[in-house]
DNA sequence: CTCCTGAGTTGAAACGTTTTAAACGACTCG
DNA sequence: CGAGTCGTTTAAAACGTTTCAACTCAGGAG
């Protein structure tokens, strides 16, 4: 049936006893070839094993008939789900979705650009480390369509697929003021991301409209969105002095609330009676935790299937306009604020 | 600095007055060049936005510096790490991970799996739906080294990574069983992937070898390893009469462990007072979880590094003999059984 | 002065596919 | 019986890269 390496649309051609064109028109274009020699040519595939080269087909067409997501960190299910949406978009046109992760790291963000340009994609889709990274410029610049998920930039230079940080954090510090609490830490950073900004400034609006003073919203810089970060921070909340201490923190991510949750419950805290958590994404685990975290919810399937539409109509529409997509949160409220 | 599209080796030659072989050189052997063109044509390749098209390169050299891992489910954080561990080694060797998710579903992973052979990726790493499916027999016949993840078949036809289900199973039925556990469940499913039927075994075996009648080791089977599951797991678990009702339940993964744990705190039951919870997988979110989570954990990092170790020797070594790999699980007990 | 050496460069061939225009019969129509 | 038509097949060119044998040209050895 099939056997060793490499057999070509020639091999076939000779075997079947036609030229190779015909070969390649049973292959891309069947109703054009009679149903015998049709048979025969398949017959001939079958027999030798042949299999398509890619390569050879996306060097003559120019292009590939897939599509990449250069994850910021494949570890954190958010990624993973608005992956899942690109994909379900991608399935509908009949691409493949290649997923590349970065790992936070910018270096290897770059060596995946890189290559995924060299590959000729139709188009890429990223969560950058840095959104105003100059390769990435480059990039489109060249002509490869890029859409940035998860993240804007300033200016306009790209299609971009984000929801609403500032409501985001509006929404859960409202939510904590509505509970009562006079004290509120907000957990997060590093601050160079925007996100973990905006998500900070709506918390900001939010206590200012409220007519509270600023001192009494307690940022905890962290270094990272991560689980360990989020017990450290709980660490240091514990040690402050009670008087100054916050009765809820809001965290700018499920990782970090997962942390200090863990942290809070192993000290013997109860939650949210001694600490009531805002954590930020919504994911899977956060309903499954020790106590079931309330969150700020993202479509993050929705974000992955618009990114996906977005970048393949830059790359079929000729006269394209770059459009910012921005999306709006919604808070799920759950026992670690509510406490039931 | 850059523009346009489809800028050729020839179209750097031109400009920089040179052959395209001296070009093919500056990229490839840049010491068999003299130090003044190389950097004319460097200068011309920046000039132009020259960017190397991947595909010629492959055709060319009939095999392409990419490697891909074909994931059962990109949601689940198991997979997620072995793909890093994937990756580190991919990474050393100067190879690009390309991540495919099948989501469960056999008709994906197929498509992805003939499209990767189309693309001559150096070799295949795969956690299949079906490890004995026809069409991975046909892939590696034709050339393309496979190499099994976290499954293992019967027969010796492909190398395998793998860590010890039936041990594993038995440990948290020992652990159980040390414990002083008289009735225990197993929850867990579908029977056809071979590693519930593992974990199973190694169940059935340590309560075997304690002397327990057979029917107090009572399975409770899901349709999938997913947390909804779980939490109806739960709830099935809950309808049984408190008589034959097992005070201990041993989960074939984590997500479905998370799902028990959730639905007997969402109805008041305690754990590990009414219920004892043991997992699988330990997953960054299982020490997590509401109540820390007894687990069985893999070293999912090596098992994905091991397996691009075996997939490249086997691209490389002419004479290379499949191997199957199995790596020894570990109990991680907390306080789902202990109480803390 | 010739021959050799070796560094640097060149031109052509090859990889496997798709596409296009042209060729080929067989058949019908006038 | 020649001209036109249609369905099928073919041959050749092209995509962009790498490789390899061949070539050029100084400079050094004999």
């Amino acid at each position: 049936m099939a056997s060793s390496r490499s057999v070509s649309v020639k091999d076939v051609a000779a075997a079947a006893g036609v030229s190779l064109g015909t070969v390649s028109n049973v292959l891309n274009r069947p109703d054009r070839v009679s149903a015998s020699t049709r048979q025969r040519v398949q017959a001939a595939m079958a027999e030798l094993g042949f299999v398509r080269n890619e390569s050879a087909r996306q060097l003559r067409a120019g292009t590939s008939r897939t599509l990449a997501y250069v994850m910021l960190d494949a570890g954190n299910p958010f990624f993973t789900d608005v992956a899942l949406g690109v994909e379900s978009a991608a399935e509908e046109q009949g691409l493949t979705v290649m997923l590349c992760n970065s790992a936070n790291r910018e270096a290897r963000e770059r060596a995946h650009v890189e290559l995924l340009e060299q590959q000729r994609v139709q188009g890429v889709l990223v969560t950058p480390v840095d959104p105003h990274a100059a390769f990435l410029d480059h990039l489109a610049a060249r002509g490869t369509p890029v859409v940035i998920v998860d993240r804007t930039r300033d200016d306009e230079a790209f299609c971009s697929v984000a929801v609403d940080d500032v409501l985001g954090g509006r929404l859960a510090v409202e939510h904590l003021i509505d509970l009562g609490h006079e004290r509120v830490a907000f957990v997060g950073g590093p601050v160079s991301i925007g996100q973990v900004r905006d998500r900070l400034r709506g918390a900001r609006e939010a206590w200012a409209d409220a007519g509270r003073p600023e001192e009494d919203l307690v940022v905890l810089e962290t270094d990272q969105l991560v689980v360990p970060e989020g017990r450290e921070a709980g660490a240091r909340l514990a040690g402050l002095a009670a008087r100054r201490r916050p009765t809820a923190a809001f965290c700018a991510n499920d990782l970090l609330a997962l942390g200090l949750l863990q942290h809070a419950i192993s000290t013997g805290r109860s939650v949210p009676e001694d600490l009531a958590i805002v954590g930020y994404d919504d994911i899977e685990f956060a309903a499954a935790a020790a106590v079931p975290l309330t969150s700020v919810r993202q479509p993050r399937h929705l974000l992955g299937r618009t990114a996906a539409e977005l970048v393949l109509s830059e790359a079929s529409d000729a006269d394209h306009r770059h459009q910012q997509v921005l999306f709006t949160p919604e808070l799920v409220a759950r026992a670690s604020t509510t406490g039931r």
